[in-house]
DNA sequence: CCATTATTCAACCAAATGGTTGACGATCAC
DNA sequence: GTGATCGTCAACCATTTGGTTGAATAATGG
């Protein structure tokens, strides 16, 4: 599997893009990121190892809590693809606020 | 499924991703599509049709021959959504040219 | 030490994925 | 019309995926 593989795979499912998007506001634990999800700790555990493998987040245990930290530049080479078809423009962070909002219920 | 669970997992394939750039040269038909393809061409034709689900292909048929051509719009859902973490600055079509060499043949 | 909390592992399951082959409906060229 | 070509469909297969539950490992608090 290529690192684009990866990366594509990880974001197509709902669940890991909603995961990702609460760790943009901050680390979280693993039991706190399963917390609004409707399935098991260990369903989660299995997504978090998916994202991890793709590079999209880091985990660091301390002490019996494993940390979650987004790694944004994990997205840099499939940006890079997607760019090359369209040309979009970049997108500022204040637009993204609203953004979020939507992403994280309706989608 | 949503719009950005099927992009993204349609971009997720490696042979999807090297059809879209051979898209980005010319329109083809299925069989032209499936010739540089080590795999079947009922698989290419399934591949086409996920690629034309999410929307990043249109298929039009004329005569016995159906045409495929890109649709680089529907990346804007999905770029917009990758631009929103990592604040990447867009790619210029020259330097696209490199990569999609790359691209094609190692990946 | 003991109970609790945090996380993963193992075994299992149903559904989806990417592939195959062979038959089939169109369309074209003669 | 006949035969070749274009593309999809149907049935099948192996593998992967996303989920479950229950046991296991490890660290913490009292």
């Amino acid at each position: 599997m290529t690192d684009l593989d990866a990366t594509f795979a990880a974001l197509a499912d709902p669940t890991r893009r909603a995961i990702l998007s609460m760790l943009l506001e901050d680390d979280m634990a693993v039991t706190d990121v399963a917390e609004p999800f409707n399935v098991s700790l260990a369903a989660i555990s299995k997504h978090l190892i998916i994202l991890q493998k793709a590079g999209l987040i880091s985990q660091e245990k301390r002490g019996r809590v494993k940390w979650c930290k987004l790694e944004p530049d994990a997205l840099r080479g499939a940006s890079t693809w997607m760019q090359s078809f369209g040309q979009f423009e970049p997108v500022n962070l204040d637009a993204f606020e609203a953004f979020l909002a939507t992403q994280f219920n309706t989608e």
